[in-house]
DNA sequence: CGAACCTCCTGCGGGC
DNA sequence: TGCCCGCAGGAGGTTC
């Protein structure tokens, strides 16, 4: 599944691909996403347009377009469960879940996505903060001038909520998944189930470095292990990267020797350990 | 404010 | 071995 990481390289690959082309044509094949497409919109954003910038915002990857009237159109791609952007030659053959597909020349960018999860959205760019998949997003949990000890801290002020799932919502800090929020807390040495509130201040200066070093740590193995993500040999996976506890359960923590515990909480699976995690 | 549940969808794993 | 059932999961939404 993409998480922050998987998205920032698929980013950089998408950059190196397709910065400054033209986008000539655009096909949906299935508009049935996670919000239906809006064909006409799309096309009118996308197409005689120049790609002149590629960008992530939480798991967004948005593609700035130039043109005229607006000057700047933005797509962007939520990459969900499943999903793919690919960058393949033109004639190369479709495969299943190939929902939609940008032409730039000899090249194409397509959107593979068996569990359609994921979106594509368009809107001027003026209109990108004020949207409302961005009105409400907190900060990037890379972007250190805001996010920090002290900013978390003051974010788990009087939240009477698991600190795990405090720290994947996303009007908290945006781009922290499932599998990343389980390994910072373990990295911290924090107990998934420990109430926000109780966190005291240097625990969550400790937990935010956690956060930062964990996605900054997968982003370069990304870059390293799986640099082709997004091109047309794309394998989709955790880029080889070793989890210390996710989908571990019933396997020895690297630390204590512990087995590792699977929990659910709102819905979702927690792994840690009882020994090395405490609240 | 927060928990619980719903929705979208398909691949895959467990059970038989 | 093969088939079928049920679950997982990002994220916005609703309800209590």
């Amino acid at each position: 599944m993409p998480e922050l990481p998987e998205v920032e390289t698929v980013c950089r690959t998408l950059r190196r691909h397709v910065l400054g082309q033209r986008i000539q044509a655009l096909e949906v094949v299935q508009p049935k996403l996670r919000w239906p497409v809006d064909v006409p919109s799309l096309q009118e954003a996308a197409c005689g347009r120049t790609v002149v910038a590629v960008r992530r915002r939480a798991k967004y990857i948005l593609m700035d377009l130039a043109g005229s009237n607006p000057p700047v159109t933005v797509v962007a791609v939520h990459l969900g469960m499943s999903g793919i952007l690919q960058v393949v030659p033109k004639g190369a053959p479709r495969r299943p879940h190939d929902h939609v597909v940008w032409t730039l020349g000899a090249k194409q960018i397509r959107y593979n996505d068996p569990r359609r999860f994921g979106s594509v959205h368009s809107f001027a760019a003026q209109n990108e903060a004020a949207h409302p998949l961005f009105a409400h997003l907190g900060p990037e949990p890379l972007d250190g001038s805001v996010f920090d000890g002290a900013y978390l801290y003051g974010q788990c002020r009087g939240k009477n909520r698991c600190i795990k799932q405090l720290i994947m919502d996303a009007r908290v800090v945006v781009g922290v998944g499932n599998i990343y929020a389980s390994e910072a807390l373990w990295r911290s040495g924090i107990s998934p189930r420990m109430s926000a509130r109780r966190l005291s201040r240097p625990r969550a200066a400790l937990l935010a470095q956690a956060i930062v070093a964990t996605l900054e740590e997968a982003i370069e193995q990304g870059g390293t292990t799986l640099r082709d993500f997004a091109d047309a040999n794309a394998q989709a996976g955790h880029f080889g990267q070793r989890l210390k506890v996710y989908d571990r359960a019933a396997e020895p923590c690297e630390v204590c020797e512990t087995l590792v515990r699977r929990i659910v909480q709102g819905a979702r699976s927690t792994y840690y350990c009882r020994v090395c995690q405490k609240a």
